[in-house]
DNA sequence: CTTTCGATGATCT
DNA sequence: GATCATCGAAAGG
C-alpha cells in the first residue's frame, strides 16, 4: 500500500489506515499511534465552514500538509485528504518515537521519552513543524511517510479536546499502544 | 492520584 | 467579546 493509495480512501479509511505508518522529518520521528478524522460536513471541522486563509491547505492537495496554530502556542499538524471541493484532514495526534530521538528530546526539552511525541502539540514540536509547513509535500523531501510491514490493528474512541460532534468516535489509536496522549479517561 | 487554570493569538460572532 | 482539534504548572485529595 503506497500514500497515494491510501489516500483514495474515505476519509475514515486514512485515518484507520495510517496508524501504524512511520513518520520523518528530516529522518526524526516515528510510528504513528494516534490519529483523529476530519471529514467533510464534520461541524468539528476547521473546513467546515468553506475555504478561509488559515484552513486553505485542506481544500489543496492530498497528501500534503495541514498546519495550524493551536491556543496560540502550539502547532498542529494534519493530512490532507482528497475531497473534491472540500475540505478534510487527518490530525496527528501521537507518535511513537523511533527516530532521532535525541534531536526530539532537545527540541521539546524533556527527558520522559513518553511526553516527546504524545500530543498533537508535542509532536509537532518534536518534528520541528511549524507554519512554515503548511501546505508542504509528504512525499517529498524532508518528509518520508512509508508504510508498516503488516498492518497496526486500530481501535475508535471519541475525539478528543473538541465541543462538536463530540460522540463521533472518530479518533483512531494503535491497540495496545503505550504512547497515545492521555487527555481522555478510561472509558 | 485528579482537577483547575493561565498562557497567548488567530478566528469567529 | 468568546472560542479554540493544547500544554504544563499549580492546586487539591
Amino acid at each position: 500500500m503506497t500514500l497515494a493509495e491510501l489516500l483514495r480512501g474515505s476519509v475514515h479509511e486514512v485515518a484507520a489506515g495510517l496508524v501504524g505508518w512511520t513518520l520523518l522529518v528530516d529522518g526524526v520521528g516515528g510510528r504513528i499511534v494516534e490519529v483523529e478524522a476530519y471529514a467533510e460536513d464534520d461541524p468539528a471541522s476547521h473546513a467546515y465552514r468553506g475555504a478561509t486563509l488559515r484552513n486553505a491547505s485542506m481544500f489543496g492537495p492530498p497528501g500534503h500538509l495541514y498546519v495550524y496554530r493551536s491556543y496560540g502556542i502550539h502547532w498542529c499538524a494534519n493530512v490532507v485528504c482528497e475531497r473534491p471541493g472540500r475540505g478534510a484532514g487527518v490530525l496527528l495526534r501521537a507518535l511513537e518515537p523511533t527516530h532521532g530521538l535525541e534531536r526530539m528530546r532537545a527540541r521539546r526539552g524533556v527527558v520522559d521519552d513518553r511526553l516527546l511525541c504524545s500530543g498533537p502539540g508535542r509532536l509537532t514540536q518534536a518534528l520541528g513543524l511549524s507554519g512554515a509547513d503548511d501546505g508542504a509535500d509528504l512525499s517529498r523531501s524532508p518528509f518520508a511517510l512509508r508504510p508498516p510491514p503488516t498492518p497496526s490493528v486500530v481501535e475508535r474512541t471519541p475525539r478528543i479536546g473538541i465541543s462538536r460532534a463530540v460522540e463521533q468516535p472518530w479518533r483512531y489509536v494503535e491497540a495496545g499502544s503505550s504512547w497515545p496522549s492521555r487527555r481522555r479517561r478510561a472509558a
